[in-house]
Formats: C-alpha cells, structure tokens, sequence
DNA sequence: TAAAATTGGTTTCAATTGTAACCACTGCTG
DNA sequence: CAGCAGTGGTTACAATTGAAACCAATTTTA
C-alpha cells in the first residue's frame, strides 16, 4: 500500500521543472548510481556489525562463509566460489589464520596448494555469525512481500548475466 | 511464505539455537553479498567506459550529471545531491577543475562557498557521456521486462528506506 | 561585540584495494 | 631428464578511500 506513485518506470517527462533538456540524466533514477548507494549501505552496515562483534571484514567473512559449509577447499577454490581474487582472498586468509578462525595445512599431493578449514574456533565464531547474517537479510528481506522478494531473486540473476556480459565482451554498441 | 511470520520491526528472539547447529549460509544466495557482486561489476564496466573515453572517475561523473541539471551549486549541495560525502567531493571537484569541465567562482554573500558550474567543454563533455550513460542503462534495463523494471524501481526503494533505518538506528535486536 | 560554536571546504595520514611482479612447485614437451 | 609454460599463492607498490584534524568565514550567544 505504501507503494505506489503511479507507474514509475517510464520515460516521460512532464517535469514542472520547467526547460529540462530532454537529455539530462536523472542521478536518482539511474540504475548503476542506485546499485552503488544501496549496495555500500547495506554492506557498510554489516562490516560494522561483523567488525564491532568478531573483528572481521567483509572478505574474512566471507571465506568463513565458504569454509564453513565446503571443507578443505584451497584458496584458489575459494576464488571460484566468492568472486574475490586471489590477493583479496590471500589477505583474508592471513587474516583468519592470525586469528585462529582458520587453519592452514599442506596438500601433500600438490606442495602448493595449502587446504584450509575452519578452527574449533572458527566454526564457533562462524555458528555465532551465520544467524547474525541471517538476521540482516530477513530484515532487509523483511521490507519486501514475498511475491517481489522472488521477483528480486530473477531480477538479480538476470542483471547480473548481463552485467557479466559486459566484462566478457564490452558494451556492444 | 517461507522467511516471515515475524513482523520485521519486531524484537523476538524466541530461537531455539541452543544446541541446533544454525543452517549453513549460501553466500551465494545472500543478498548483500548478490548486491555488492552486481554493483561491483556494473560500476566497474562503466568506470572503465569513462576513464577510457573521458578520463573521469565516477565521482567526479557523479558530479558532473548533478551540475548538468542544477547548475550553481556549492561542494555542500552536491553532498546532498550525491549521497558522496565532503572529501569525495572535495576530490572530484578538483580533478574536474583541472580539467577545464567545471568552473568555480566564489559567494560574494557568503565567502566560504563556491559556486561550480560546468565549464563550456564541461557541457561538451556532458552532452556526450549522458547518452553512453543512458546507453548502459538501456543495455542493462533491456534484459528485464517492463514489468520487472516497475519492480525493480520500487523494491530497491524499500531496500534503501530499511538500510537507511539501519544507518540510522542500527539493526534492532 | 568578543568568545564560542557552526559551517564550507581542504589537507593529512592511515587503512583498504588493485595491479603487477614474483617465488615455489608442477606438468608437459622434446 | 632439461627446459619452459602454467598454477598456487604471496609480496611490493601505487592508487583509492575514509577519518580526523584543520583553516577560514559565518553565526550564535552571553
């Protein structure tokens, strides 16, 4: 109910904002722009929920995310599955390592790969985060119906197809 | 369905994570990690698009799409117009400067404020990045259906309105 | 009307991040 | 096998970002 101005979506101005040239470009209503500002708020939220509470950042977190539920990856696997690169992922490591979230071992099969797991700590640390995480997105997710928070899911997968498109080939133009 | 029975402004805590192990997290399909990958890859594609054929930083494009429709603006409007905050705009300002894409002139009635407005070549530049900007926008836009476009539009400003609360108050609990 | 507090904006310094170079090891090729 | 390309991971260094201190002009207030 809260919702509706009026269909907001398409491109007619019929500004009272009198002589807008008809390219000007809406900062507010750019889709990039909005991405960035929701994207920071609610990650900045977080990282000083997780900082404030188990002193870890975002990439820290995450690896523990991944390493708690996929034991003995190496940090190369965790490149794959955390859309990090090797340096953000090195750095948290010797974070966690330091922090005795994580342990570190040697593949005998392959002498550089190192297998990492979490610690009795880390998985403490980590059964404590995870409903901390958990409760950040059901009240983010708290905010939509849940008919529009499936919309979101297809919305995402579809934007982000696209966005990686992008990287792949360029804008094609 | 699944996520609420729970008004979301609510503060109960009734769980019974006594001796139950919480659900593992699928970062995955968490969705400030969703929303900082997307954000993430779509400004880096348009970073690159700027520098390459303009030498901005988004920043500093940010604050010239503001001037572009408001001209006279002080370094403070923009903080309010940009959700950037001083340094930032502080920065950009004075990259674009250097430029020649802005000019700054100073208040008379008020001896701290400068007044910027975007310089002739300023305008020039401005005329041609909005549409690569639209562009992207389009490009983006044009992978969902005119229906999801509407969704989108208000469920981001519900996401924003909770995460703002959050900057706010912080998360209750 | 002289402090004191506020506001606009910049500078400084530390922390974070990105890029490239790098070392150690593996695996292939000849 | 020797040599060389590729992989796993770290280090070094530059660029970006954020927080706090700072200067100058303005407003408040006692």
């Amino acid at each position: 109910m809260t919702t509706d101005n009026s269909n907001s979506s398409s491109t007619e101005f019929s500004d009272p904002i009198d002589a807008v040239r008809p390219d000007d470009l809406r900062l507010e209503k750019f889709l990039p722009y909005r991405l960035s500002v929701l994207s920071n708020r609610v990650s900045n939220a977080i990282a000083d929920a997780y900082s404030a509470r188990f002193d870890l950042t975002i990439p820290a977190w995450r690896v523990m995310a991944i390493l708690g539920r996929f034991p003995n990856l190496s940090a190369a696997d965790l490149v794959e599955q955390t859309a990090m690169d090797k340096v953000a992922i090195s750095r948290a490591v010797s974070i966690l390592i330091k922090n005795d979230y994580i342990t570190r071992s040697e593949d005998l099969a392959d002498r550089r790969r190192q297998v990492l797991n979490l610690s009795p700590l880390g998985r403490d640390v980590y059964d404590r985060i995870v409903p901390l995480a958990q409760q950040y997105e059901n009240d983010l997710m708290g905010s939509l119906s849940a008919e529009e928070r499936g919309q979101l899911d297809s919305i995402i997968e579809k934007l982000m197809t696209r966005a990686q498109d992008w990287a792949n080939r360029g804008l094609i133009d």
